[in-house]
DNA sequence: TTCTAATTAAGAACTATTATTATTTAGGGG
DNA sequence: CCCCTAAATAATAATAGTTCTTAATTAGAA
């Protein structure tokens, strides 16, 4: 899975460094997405030495390359996944969980409208927070006192 | 127009001090959304001695209140506006201008489909970035020399 | 094997924002 | 009008996340 990404790097002229093998594989290995700094820990298992620069320079060249997609909501690290083709996420505010939905709502009818109005699209960024079935079912049968 | 908003911070039992009032005055006069640092520097005309913090600290409240709105991309300060009514921009990277869409993809269909999938929607941001009709222009016309 | 441009580790620097704290003030009650 | 006090402020330190700088290392071409 990440052997084909790090052949990709390759035949864009990017050498195969362990730490690029490794920050591939982590990504890939995990179910959620990652930040920076968690990355950086995983890493460290393996090569205590890693350096925080080195996975920035890298998720930011990965993700212009379009290999990582980034996640920057507007508080917190970003969070980066493998990429995997263009979505969007439903992102709970209870457990961190990143729900992809398949609906982008630059197709059709809103893309069109805004070509109408001769702006030149390049980039859109469509987020939607709030809580997840689990983290509901578990607001109402929390028995926790509230933290006041 | 920033009277009432002073009579609305009043309301809720806030105290109309001349850092509000100015803070309100330069948003309302200005025709574009502004960073805390740009309204910082305005007030400055008039009140040399105004903080940073203060604005921000009112920035926030006002947003929350929503008296304001706040605009925040994923790089560079995040830009406000007086509140009027919820809408998205589509930002030009040439000129920084936000262009008000009166389209929000929250609605309706998409808004359905991502509660039918048992999520609870809190809030949602929309950004659409590329250029306005004047940058693409220029960029045509542009006899400057490439930047290399 | 040698060479060199690419890459790295380490940590300083930076940017935007928030927190802390001593001082000031808005506005209500006497 | 003056006093009082909670609210708000100015100044500045602290923070978080990320990028920059630089000397040392290394991948991979020759
Ligand atoms: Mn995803
Ligand atoms: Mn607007
Ligand atoms: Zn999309
Ligand atoms: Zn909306």
């Amino acid at each position: 899975m990440c052997l084909e990404i790090i052949e990709k790097l390759a035949a864009r002229g990017l050498k195969k460094t362990p730490q690029r093998r490794m920050l591939l594989k982590v990504l890939s290995q995990s179910d959620r997405h990652l930040s920076a700094e968690e990355v950086v820990a995983r890493i460290k298992v393996q090569q205590p030495g890693i350096s925080v620069a080195t996975i920035y320079r890298n998720l930011n060249k990965m993700v212009e390359m379009e290999l990582v997609s980034k996640l920057d909501l507007h508080d917190g690290p970003a969070r980066y996944e493998i990429y995997k083709g263009h979505h969007h996420h439903l992102v709970c505010l209870g457990c961190g969980v990143a729900l992809k939905i398949g609906i982008c709502p630059l197709q059709g009818h809103i893309k069109k409208i805004i070509e109408e109005y001769g702006f030149r699209v390049n980039d859109h960024h469509f987020e939607v927070t709030g809580h997840c079935q689990k983290c509901q079912q578990e607001a109402k049968t929390d028995t926790r006192l509230p933290a006041i």
